[in-house]
DNA sequence: GTAGAATCTGACATAGATGTCAGGTTCAAC
DNA sequence: GTTGAACCTGACATCTATGTCAGATTCTAC
């Protein structure tokens, strides 16, 4: 089954992905995304790899730890019992931080737009006063 | 104006806010948070004092650095207009950020979801497997 | 005045993803 | 074959808020 022996090299992972060239090989050592060698020890991806960088990506803008991710992965991979139970687990943790994290995010935002309104008052009323000085 | 001359140390300030006495000698490292001081040098603040630190770590809980921090405080506390504009400025980077964030919150929290049923229906069905074997 | 709790300063440690640099090897194209 | 681009590994740097420790001082209560 020769499949699309098309593989791509490091450099082109990045350029489709976005994702650094450090950061891709940092994500290998984590054991979140995999490639085969060449005979000189650079690394071929598949096309999918692009995808799972995309995933990796998501989860990690999430704010989920490389280490998180790695309990994850499994049961994305090859979902078995224990390895899925717990998964379950940190999934839901993280999505109650998440839900956390979104709630300070939306306070945080709110009092900054007090503060601009605030803000933009203060330079209105400035303007006023000098245009009123001026005429 | 004797104002009331009931002052805190840093102790009770701690106490009152659940922020670490470490982080409230940072925050006045950074200029975010003032005291006055007994002849022995100890820290000594005032009730609204209490107030400010929540103001802080709204803000830090929202992300911002206390760099930033300090960039918006003095529209806060003694608006001028020159400071008042780089503020505005700082304040809609910030609310960008933020909006931006709370949307990357949101498509990994999807996403983690889409996976958590993913999982459950893999448990379940093992289960049913196991049952269904047993039976 | 003395004991013990609280506080002071200054320094070093931590975490985690990524940047960056050096010195060496491999690949692709000509 | 040769050259220049791409890649390899390993190491050290970064940033920021906070923890932690040590040694000294101050405050409070008795």
């Amino acid at each position: 089954m020769g499949k699309d022996d098309r593989r791509m090299r490091i450099g082109e992972l990045s350029a489709r992905t976005g994702v650094s060239i450090r950061s891709l090989r940092y994500y290998e050592q984590c054991g979140l995304l995999t490639s085969t060698r060449t005979a000189g020890a650079q690394r071929l991806y598949a096309d999918d790899a692009v995808d799972r960088v995309r995933l990796l990506r998501r989860l990690f803008d999430g704010g989920l730890s490389s280490e998180t991710i790695a309990t994850l992965l499994p049961c994305v991979d090859t979902p078995s019992g224990d390895i899925t139970v717990q998964a379950l687990d940190v999934m839901r943790r993280e999505r109650e931080r998440i839900d956390a994290q979104i709630s300070a995010l939306l306070a945080t935002r709110e009092h900054l737009d007090a503060l601009m309104v605030g803000a933009a008052d203060h330079l209105a009323r400035q303007r006023d006063d000098t245009l009123a000085a001026t005429a």
